[in-house]
DNA sequence: GTCTATAGTGCGATAGAC
DNA sequence: GTCTATCGCACTATAGAC
């Protein structure tokens, strides 16, 4: 992957910290989310960061490149979720980890995570990377152990679903973030046969 | 909405049956679904269907128009969905139709609905439908009774996301449509707290 | 690293013939 | 209802000065 930890920079809105590269990447998540990756051109981005699209050009050759860099960084977020659930010492405590991670990171993030993940240009390109299978086999594992059968990885892809588009749908836009991370926490919980 | 019932046409691929009106709007599901509104040209739905973009344009003024009539479409087969539910006798027989009803719809469609229902440009047009609120409210009814409050509203944002968005997982792409049918109906009863 | 300027392509949309 | 032809515009991408 990348040269620096590409999970380090959180909700920069674009002028702020980090190098150029990184400021692109976080600009492009967040208009990829909004607009999808069709809908945000170039110059969108470089509007939103004050330079001109010759400057983002110096930082990444085409469009698409930017494309893989912010999926890159995604997966990287969600890669980060499940090692953290990974390293607890028994595997109660780590799906309670896992989940709680991936609802404060569906919740905190807003749309973002969840507008890119079900993006068409993004999908095709997750559905392909083996490092995308990796995690979410690894996700698999650790809710539903040894099993590979189909019914695990239905519910594998039904947890990811849950969480991260429950967040974007419009009947839940007005709703307080803490009201919905509980909701979302206590029906994940009950989606895996788990108490709480 | 539209002159002849927009339920009707299913999944015609291009140049079958139907007015010319609707093979537009048949194929623009099929291409928002795979590119995302925004990637999808008039030329693209022009070329699929065998004509000229001028003779698109013909049956619509504009892309928003068709964007808006494949929106309404897409709410008109939800919304059949949940009429059906309505109309059965007790609520148990009525939540068990309508949660055969997403499951069937979601499967059977593949990513089209889906796809469509995430896309940035029809979730905004959706996040300020009267209609669609409508719908997704007498879903919650049927559901939750007359509560309408916030752990409600979660919940069925979350079955909708659940249903709708399972399907298009990479994860779950090569498996037999019984078997994604099945499991995703278990799993929505479970999420209910239903039998079965 | 950032700028101006521009090439080349494809877009949405329109005019007018058949 | 479909066609050919075209306009004006925004896009991705490149070249070269500072």
């Amino acid at each position: 992957m990348g040269s620096a930890d590409p999970v380090a920079n959180d909700a920069v809105p674009a002028r702020g910290r980090g190098t150029a590269r990184d400021r692109v990447i976080a600009t492009a998540l967040e208009l990829f989310a909004r607009h999808g990756v069709h809908g945000t051109s170039l110059q969108m981005i470089a509007d939103r960061i004050g330079v001109t699209k010759a400057a983002v050009y110096h930082q990444f050759n085409s469009k698409e490149a930017i494309v893989l860099a912010a999926a890159e960084v995604e997966l990287a977020r969600f890669e980060a979720v499940v090692a953290t659930a990974e390293a607890e010492p028994t595997r109660k405590r780590a799906r309670d980890a896992l989940l709680t991670g991936m609802v404060d990171m569906a919740v905190d993030q807003g749309r973002r995570m969840s507008t890119i993940l079900s993006d068409p240009v993004i999908v095709d390109y997750f559905a392909h990377d083996r490092e995308f299978h990796d995690v979410t086999n690894r996700l698999r594992r650790l809710l539903f152990g040894d099993d590979a059968g189909p019914a695990a990885r239905v519910r594998t892809a039904m947890l990811i679903a849950t969480i991260s588009g429950t967040v974007m749908h419009p009947f839940v836009v007005d709703l307080d973030d803490e009201v919905l991370r509980a909701e979302l926490l206590r029906l994940a919980r009950r989606f895996l046969g788990l108490p709480g």
